[in-house]
DNA sequence: ATGGACCTTAAAGTACACTTTAATGCAACA
DNA sequence: TGTTGCATTAAAGTGTACTTTAAGGTCCAT
């Protein structure tokens, strides 16, 4: 299937202009033109484009995807490459994990707190009437 | 037990800077000062830094920190105040922890999938001898 | 009393990832 | 034929969170 840049915008969740960044960006060197000189994507196109999304949402930053596609352009021989590229991001969102779960508790912990202030505080404007 | 700037750094592991840009930005509000106009640091200022820091881990927005500052100048009637801005922060960290296992399941894919082209290669080039 | 380590402030600069603006052009439809 | 909707480019602007720079003050040891 092959569609244009508004179709491949709602597609993905991300505005048109994104997508143009990300090609500007060299992200997305694959993108072919029709006629007129306008982006058609195709189905690799956005699988890659979900791929982005996806680990953007991690905060990959957008160099090491470029790394990616400069890589990929190379051939099988950067296989390892780009696999430390993937393991070294897979490291960091491990740790984000571990970040997560250290603020998880701490927030839960404080909200507890609040609710005991709350409780305290209603109760004494209770007693003023 | 109270310490001056750098001191104070070194434990929470910030840069010095980083703590005068904080007291700027209305998240040290109580940072005393002693008889040269230097900050002292007092194991409550400590327990707060710890908890910044530990949220922006999980990239509370420094906006966030603040209200909270503020709302904790305006006393106990703000405690449910606090307590909202702390539980939409926790949904957010929740939506980060699904974000993450997203990513790391396809990032999981995709390091098989070059362990795969790797393997290939280095067999080819072995048979090239 | 001079050098070094610490502190101060204010302001400018940086990094990253968009986002917006401006100027333009094609193509189909009333 | 004109206007609507989509597309294009280049360049400037934005937001967040620092980080760096510049200029200076204070304390202490040699």
């Amino acid at each position: 299937m092959e569609i244009h840049i508004k179709e491949a915008a709602e597609k993905i969740g991300l505005p048109a202009h994104t997508l143009r960044y990300y090609e500007q960006e060299g992200l997305l060197p694959f993108i072919k033109r029709d006629e007129n000189g306008n982006r058609i994507f195709n189905d690799s196109d956005l699988l890659w484009l979900e791929l982005i999304v996806c680990l953007r949402k991690t905060d990959i930053p957008l160099s090491e995807l470029r790394a990616i596609v400069e890589l990929t352009k190379e051939g099988d021989s950067t296989a390892l490459q780009r696999k430390e590229i993937f393991e070294k991001h897979k490291e960091k969102m491990m740790e984000k994990k571990r970040d997560l779960d250290d603020a998880f508790s701490k927030i839960e912990s404080k909200i507890g707190y609040y609710d005991e202030i709350e409780k305290k505080y209603n109760k004494q404007k209770f007693n003023e009437n």
